[in-house]
Parts: C-alpha cells; sequence; structure tokens
RNA sequence: GCCCCCAUCGUCUAGAGGCCCAGGACGUGGCCCUCUCAAGGCCAAAACGGGGGUUCGAAUCCCCCUGGGGGUACCA
C-alpha cells in the first residue's frame, strides 16, 4: 500500500494517430485510467499527431470510440475541452518552436542540416565498421550563420556524467552521459519530436505523473535532461511492460492486425475485439490482470475493485503475452452474469449483421439457454440461425441418423415423434421432455437417440440450444412442419 | 555492435529471507452430471533458466552466464 500522492493526479493517455487504437496501448490507459480515477484524478486524453508521414484520417476517432466503448471515459481532451488545450499536438506547434528557441538561446540545443543522405551514409559506414551508432555531432559546434537551409534542432546531450532516471516500477537507472546522443526535437518540417512534444506539454499541462509504455525507456534520460534544462521538476514516471506477441516473437505492438497463431485468433485492435463479440468488461478485466494482479486469487472483478487495490508499483516489470484463451473463457463468464434481457440486446446485432430478420421474442425467450453456451456474441448466428430463418437446409439426410440407428428406425422415431408432439395441446418444453421421455423409453431408444434426430430435424444441426427449449421458441407449427419435411427426406433418400 | 530493461507451471500470475518439497486462474488430461454442445462439480499432471556467492536459512538479496525484450529515425 502506497501513500496519496502529494499532488493532485492528472494524468495522460497519449495516442498518435497513425493507426486504430491497439491493444496495448488500450491497456496504457486502463492503467492511467485507474490511477487517475483510484486517486480522483484528471484523466486527459491528448492526441499526438506530429508525425505527418504516418497520420491515418481516421485513427484519431477510432480511438476515441474504442475508448469509450472499453469504457475509458476522459475529462479533458481535444473534443471535450479543459483549461490545458489545445489538446492535439498539431495545434500547438507554436509553442514547441517557442521552446525549442528558447533552449537555442540558452545554450542547450543546436541546429543541424545535416541532409538525410549524410545521416543515412554515416549510418551505413557506422554498421560496416562496427563502430558506435548515431548521429557525430556534426553540427553541435559548428558556427552556420543565419541561412542554414532545411534544419532541424537537436538537443545538447551534456558529454560526461550520468543520468539518472527513478522509474517507479523498476527503480533508478542510470545512463551514461556518454552513451547518449544528441536526439532531435524539432523536425526540419517545424513539427516537435515525441521528445520535445511530450516534455513541454506535460508541464504545461500540470501532468503529475507519466505512465507509458515500456519502449520509452531508453529515451527517457533525454527527456530527464530536457527537464532540467528547461529548469521544470519532472513528474514521478513509469514504464510499464511491454505486451508480447504470442508468438514470442517481438513486441505485439509491431503487429497492427489480427492473425492467427496455433489456431488462436490473436486480436489487435480493440475494434477487432468489438467485433469478434467480447464484452468491454470483459476486455476490460482481461487486461487489468496482464502485469498487474487483483491478488486474493481473484479473476473476476469489477474497474472499481480494481482501483480500490491498484497501485503503480505493484506492476509486474516483466513483459507478458495476452492469454487469450483466458479471455475467451472470461467473455463467456461475463455472458453468463449478464440478464437474460440485456444480452439478448446484445446479441441482435450480431444476427442482423449475418442477415437475419431477428423476432425480439423469440430471442428473448432464448437467450437464457444459450447463454452458458456463448462463447463470443459473434457466435449467436450459428446457434440461433434455425429460429428466424423461414427453411431450414439439412444438406444430407444421415445427418438424422444418430449413433446405432440406420434409416427405417430414424423414420419410425421421427414419425412416433411427430404424432405425439402433434397431440400435445401444452407446447412447453416441460411438457414435451415429459412425453418425449416416454416415447423413447417406449420406444426403445436411448434421450440422445431419439432426441438428437429431432433435434436435426428441427434446428439442421447436431448441436443446438437443448431441444424442447427450441421446439418451444420454434412453435409448434414450425417444429411439425420441419419434422414432416425431414421424414419426406429421409422417404426419398430410402428408395 | 553499443546502451537499457526483464526472467516462477504451456500461458497470465501470487510470492517483497523462514508461513513454499511454491498458491490461484486459463488451457490440458481423467471422472461425475447430461438430450447435443456447453456450463457446473471433483481429481490430476505441470514452474522458481544455469552457476557462483551472502545467510543458521533464499523463488525472494548480490555477481556472472544464458535466454527473452526494447532502443539505437527529421516515428511515436
Amino acid at each position: 500500500m502506497s501513500q496519496t500522492p502529494p499532488r493532485p493526479v492528472r494524468v495522460r493517455f497519449a495516442p498518435s494517430p497513425t493507426g486504430y487504437l491497439h491493444i496495448g496501448n488500450a491497456r496504457a490507459a486502463l492503467f492511467n485510467w485507474l490511477f487517475a480515477r483510484k486517486y480522483k484524478g484528471v484523466f486527459i486524453l491528448r492526441v499526438e499527431d506530429t508525425d505527418q508521414k504516418r497520420y491515418v484520417a481516421d485513427a484519431e476517432q477510432d480511438c476515441q470510440d474504442s475508448l469509450r466503448w472499453l469504457g475509458l471515459n476522459w475529462d479533458e481532451g481535444p473534443d471535450v475541452g479543459g483549461s490545458y488545450g489545445p489538446y492535439r499536438q498539431s495545434e500547438r506547434s507554436e509553442l514547441y518552436r517557442q521552446w525549442a528557441g528558447w533552449l537555442l538561446d540558452n545554450g542547450y540545443a543546436y541546429r543541424c542540416n545535416c541532409t538525410p543522405e549524410r545521416l543515412a551514409e554515416l549510418r551505413a559506414q557506422q554498421e560496416k565498421s562496427g563502430a558506435k551508432r548515431g548521429y557525430d555531432r556534426h553540427c553541435r559546434d559548428l558556427d552556420l550563420g543565419d541561412d542554414i537551409g532545411p534544419h532541424v534542432v537537436r538537443f545538447k546531450m551534456p558529454l560526461d556524467g550520468e543520468t539518472m532516471v527513478d522509474d517507479m516500477i523498476r527503480g533508478p537507472i542510470v545512463y551514461q552521459n556518454a552513451d547518449l546522443e544528441d536526439l532531435v526535437l524539432l523536425k526540419s518540417d517545424g513539427l516537435p519530436t515525441y521528445h520535445l512534444a511530450n516534455v513541454v506539454d506535460d508541464h504545461l499541462m500540470s501532468i503529475s505523473h507519466i505512465l507509458r509504455g515500456d519502449d520509452w525507456i531508453a529515451t527517457a534520460p533525454l527527456h530527464v535532461q530536457l527537464y532540467k534544462a528547461f529548469g521544470w521538476e519532472m513528474p514521478p514516471i513509469a514504464h510499464l511492460p511491454m505486451i508480447l506477441s504470442p508468438s514470442g516473437k517481438g513486441k505485439l505492438s509491431k503487429r497492427d492486425q489480427a492473425f492467427e497463431e496455433s489456431g488462436v485468433k490473436i486480436l489487435v485492435q480493440v475494434r477487432e475485439y468489438r467485433q469478434a463479440g467480447y464484452l468491454p468488461e470483459a476486455v476490460i478485466n482481461f487486461l487489468t490482470n496482464v502485469g498487474w494482479a487483483f491478488g486474493d486469487d481473484r479473476e473476476i472483478f469489477t474497474p472499481e475493485e480494481a482501483m480500490a487495490r491498484f497501485e503503480i508499483e505493484d506492476i509486474n516489470p516483466a513483459g507478458s503475452k495476452l492469454p487469450f484463451e483466458k479471455l475467451i473463457w472470461l467473455n463467456n463468464q461475463y455472458i453468463q452474469m449478464t440478464a437474460p434481457d440485456a444480452l439478448a440486446e446484445k446479441i441482435k446485432p450480431y444476427l442482423e449483421a449475418a442477415g437475419l430478420v431477428v423476432d425480439m421474442d423469440k430471442l428473448r425467450a432464448i437467450t437464457p439457454y444459450i447463454q452458458e453456451r456463448l462463447k463470443l456474441l459473434s457466435e449467436a448466428p450459428e446457434w440461433l440461425a434455425f429460429l428466424f430463418k423461414h427453411e431450414i437446409t439439412i444438406n444430407d439426410p444421415k445427418q438424422l441418423l444418430q449413433k446405432k440407428m440406420d434409416a427405417e428406425s430414424t423414420l419410425k422415431a421421427l414419425k412416433a415423434s411427430y404424432d405425439t408432439l402433434k397431440g400435445l395441446d401444452d407446447f412447453s418444453h416441460e411438457k414435451q421432455e415429459e412425453t418425449m421421455r416416454a416415447l423413447a423409453v417406449q420406444m426403445g431408444l436411448s434421450a440422445g437417440q431419439l432426441f438428437g434426430t429431432v433435434r436435426v430435424a428441427t434446428s439442421g444441426q447436431p448441436v443446438s440450444p437443448p431441444l424442447f427449449q427450441s421446439m418451444a421458441v420454434l412453435g409448434k407449427d414450425v417444429s411439425l412442419k420441419r419434422i414432416q419435411d425431414a421424414i419426406r427426406m429421409l422417404e426419398d433418400m430410402d428408395d
């Protein structure tokens, strides 16, 4: 248990709109959000759109949609405003130019007009000769004059001494300044790199704690030095562990789209989880337990319960692969916990997407019986299409045959079922089951044999929701008609 | 190559010197239940990467090695 932070908590999630919201970024957002909510702080969405080359037009919208879907609402951001705006870096470029100028004026940075060609050549040489890589500081002490053409602004990294990054999760990390580089702060297009923008914004927006991806750890000393140069106090910082690819090769964020790995679908974008039929509550619960653990041996909990226990210091520094099989299990658990009528509403769009015309009364009636069977909402059509289609098709009459049964005995069973069911005034599943069980006994068939063939006859599938509940929803007329059709089919086959 | 981070069952994790011949969950196997498929119940197999220290005592602390990961861009 750690103490309440000394100052008002203001944390930010700062995605770059270069692609749709990535599940790894979503987890970073989640941890920030959990922390902000726990301490009654402010959760800020800041769009880091300073990379014009990789900009994707609808990425920002997708990011917002995905965060909202997950329930990670922000208090300040490009759409909702706030008193520290603007929240889109492209709208703050004048600010970065000013602060870059300040660094220049005060001797903390320098202009560099090395061409991309020279830089590429330099790199090639370094690689060939095995020398240390990175910019050779060619322009650092040059007097370039006023008219130097396209140029960047680089940070003047101290040449000796050391820089310490005090990570909340890992403790102090010490770098030798001699190993560090003079990285670019302002690009030749006048826009800042992450390094400059991030430090300027975090300070100007009064960010109290920085929670960001592990991949920033290597450039953290630059950020420390920038704060120092500006004379600003650096907020406590924590680097969140990476989400690794299940293939065991690299970080997951190198992949930008769903792929399959030994039979398991690996989803990468948050929107893919939504499409696949995961419940946002399940995804949140799942993500919370990767890199951090609820403790108490509990696997299922609400965000509020997680907040009560969440501490940055408890985050596991090791990277992890997403345990997808656990997510599927969790999703089913959440589906089971959902109130049936509410679940029916959630299922509906997936049925419609499959081209079915949904009768809500039927759907509500059957939902309680597929709840424990449904792993993903997107599987609903497989389970329920037969209820909403006028016609079902049985491709091969042999599918009607159950184990140890031939066409003749199946025909007999179907005819007897037909007569039995037809005689029922009460078509409730209880009544059906009672009489059909008696019929099975009477015919010397197992329940599995008799019910199985009726199942295929009425649903067209060997696997379906419970038979009598299904027929009750289907209605007596339709059920009987389908059995009748199956009987004809068998008779035709039997020539 | 150089710098940095990390290391408990297949996977996600609990464990902050004795409570651990290491606990939970998913997955896997078996049994039970059962109209199919599920769900549910019970049981089982399954891990402290290796080597040195420190200590009465190490999964827990230190060092080395190995392995994995990140960075090395006018991308974030």
